[in-house]
DNA sequence: ACCACAACCTGGCCGC
DNA sequence: TGCGGCCAGGTTGTGG
């Protein structure tokens, strides 16, 4: 389901739950969600452990533990992370529920079990092969620039390539393209510096706004207390199809690059 | 370097 | 009601 500001959004609601409780219970209904270590020793690191920090890069989820180590989750598509306060009903078909020091709970869900769990004993992010966060320092007009320069692939699939920015997917790229006027089959090397630079607004004005949404619930998303982000009442063009373009008025296309769905109005995007 | 495709899974929706 | 086909926000690995 979820890019940056979902994954965001969800950290946020859960770093102001979790620090400080410690896990009584670990519940795992589906072992193929735990990547590493085995399932035991995953349960029996959990057990004990407080959780004392929740930290994000690109799509990923770091919940610090104390002694365990580093809690990885990535949700991909359908993950959903839920937190109930004591003696709530759980949700529905969860696959790992961790039980907290003041009776709350942790749930995972994922319909289609792609998400899973890795436990470290040292920081795993830097480790990770991610660009620059969109909003972070490191994210400046002279990286992009450089970036950018001389790449022969599509803007599309850059964009969607998490080396170079970390954390946007599907939507977002969509959006963003749209926001910048950019077609999503023009080549890198094509961009203007004009156009190079309206990206790089567009990239941040639309992660940014989203954030402030709670992100985007289509299908699958919801925030850690499961209520819905907001950003699907301001999207442009993804999965609108033949609903108007907002500027132009043109019926929205959309265009397949390999399974995936890439949404943008003709008239605007050029 | 780049592209296309498959794999990992399940469920919802649409048309017949 | 039922069934087949298609769709879905991500990542990784393959082969060309």
């Amino acid at each position: 389901m979820p890019e940056l500001p979902e994954v965001e959004t969800i950290r946020k609601g859960l770093a102001k739950v979790l620090p400080g409780r410690k896990i009584n219970e670990v519940e795992i209904l589906a072992p193929k969600i735990i990547k590493k270590p085995s399932v035991p020793v995953f349960r029996r690191k959990l057990l004990g452990s407080r959780f004392t920090d929740i930290r994000r890069r690109g799509k990923y989820l770091v919940f610090d533990l104390d002694p365990a180590g580093c809690l990885m989750v990535h949700l991909k598509l359908s993950g959903r992370l839920i937190y109930l306060p004591a003696r709530r009903v759980p949700p529905e078909k969860y696959l790992l529920a961790l039980s907290l020091s003041n009776g709350s709970r942790l749930y995972y869900q994922d319909i289609r079990r792609f998400g899973g769990f890795s436990l470290f004993e040292k920081d795993p992010l830097p480790d990770l092969k991610l660009g620059p966060e969109p909003l972070s320092r490191e994210f400046t007009p002279e990286y992009w620039r450089k970036i950018l320069a001389g790449r022969k692939t599509r803007v599309k699939p850059f964009l969607l390539d998490q080396k170079f920015v970390a954390g946007l997917g599907n939507i977002y790229v969509s959006e963003a393209l749209f926001r910048a006027r950019i077609h999503p089959d023009r080549p890198v090397y094509s961009l203007s510096a004009k156009e190079q630079a309206r990206l790089y607004e567009a990239i941040q004005s639309v992660i940014r706004e989203a954030l402030a949404c709670g992100g985007t619930s289509i299908q699958d998303y919801v925030k850690a207390d499961g209520t819905n982000g907001s950003f699907q009442e301001r999207l442009f063009v993804y999965r609108r199809k033949g609903e108007p373009c907002l500027v132009c008025k043109r019926p929205i296309s959309v265009k397949k690059d390999g399974s995936r769905s890439t949404y943008f109005c003709s008239r605007c995007q050029k």
